[in-house]
DNA sequence: AGCCTTTCAGTATTTTTTTATCGATATGAA
DNA sequence: TTCATATCGATAAAAAAATACTGAAAGGCT
């Protein structure tokens, strides 16, 4: 079984992403050396990250064909079987995500929503119906869901994260920042904003130091 | 000069979350060990990165200064004197991070929004003010905005980013699904979420693929 | 007061990831 | 058809990151 790292599972979106706008421009082949230029990678990790999902060869002098680059990654992907998911805590955040338009191309259907509020409760966001909290465990089978987003306050993410794992979540894409008790069997994935932000900050900062010491 | 490796850097945050909550306990002192089997790091790990930012040394058997780490993380990761951001894209997402309430935690402010709908501009999203993008010019200077959080659609995105570096925006804070062409004095930062659904659903996959075959 | 244990700092080792090298080969031009 | 070359695949080298090890010291316990 192939392992991948997480930095190399990042780099596949990317990859993807850029095909299919090389093949809406009409392009039938990519080489290593033009994707490095336009995504800034080294030639050799593009060949190695290429190689480790597909079984077809790059010919040389042309590269790689983008058609079947596309169908490649879209299937290691997962993209063509979209799983589904329900956001738990319709707030701003959690609406955002409800009505974010690319998920669709991305393998991910959010197909309802979840939060304590009885004034949102029962109404409906992006086309999908909210539920009490207190129903995921009845709902998440019944539809089939997976994956929670949890888009709460950080003062009840713990407490919901345990609801909706008992409900029979397998994974957690965690939007709040808390750092959540799971168990190991369960999948967890930090969309942590704050450290994001921390590299911005951090290489902003020394931008400005090199610009004041020049 | 110290060089910060990007993982190292999303660390800081977390450690910092977390310090947080234990001084809310009360705790006075907290050991690497103890850090790590909260985090999941390994406790040299945790050693490492704090004497990358600290000068104060740990104590045998008590470990460090819940206090003093807190002060150290806090002026390392500059959240003493927030930067300035505004938001350009002021969709549901953009309005989301408008809304964001951590983020005055994570010294960062968002003191104005842009955007190109007539509708929108002149109008107050979480009591900043929305402007038309042609103004960025002149607005960024005004209020000393360094950063541009990106939340347009993909396809304006390239342009918006062009326009916002000709108004003197130092760095930007993508959000949006596509790879942006920046000249390499400006500092850029990528919140992809395909990427981070990549390994969520990559770890996911292994999980029910290991559950099926036991 | 002396001993045992925990944790530290610093260094070494291992592992992982990235980058570089090199011969082979298909392509497009002469 | 032949030649020059861009690109490939595979492997090797380098760099970076994570992990493990070691001796020292502070804290608490008897």
């Amino acid at each position: 079984m192939k392992i991948f790292s997480k930095n190399q599972l990042q780099r596949y979106p990317i990859y993807l992403k850029f095909f299919k706008e090389v093949e809406a421009s009409g392009q039938k082949y990519i080489s290593s050396p033009a994707i490095a230029s336009v995504l800034g990678y080294s030639e050799e990790q593009i060949r190695k990250d290429l190689q480790a999902v597909s079984n077809d060869a790059g010919r040389p002098k042309k590269g790689r064909e983008v058609k079947r680059l596309i169908e490649t990654l879209e299937n290691f992907l997962g993209y063509s079987e979209p799983i589904k998911a329900a956001v738990v805590g319709v707030g701003h955040l959690g609406v955002a995500l409800m009505n974010y338009p690319n998920f669709s191309d991305m393998g991910l259907a959010i197909v309802a929503g979840f939060d304590i509020d009885q004034n949102k409760i029962g109404k409906e966001v992006a086309g999908k119906h909210i539920y009490s909290t207190e129903e995921m465990e009845e709902i998440l089978p019944k539809f089939d869901i997976n994956i929670i987003i949890l888009t709460t306050p950080s003062k009840c993410a713990q407490e919901v994260a345990d609801k909706a794992i008992r409900a029979g979540a397998l994974a957690i894409w965690n939007f709040v920042p808390a750092h959540l008790q799971i168990p190991s069997h369960i999948v967890i994935e930090n969309v942590n904003l704050a450290s994001s932000l921390a590299i911005l900050s951090h290489n902003l900062n020394s931008l400005m130091r090199l610009r004041k010491s020049i």
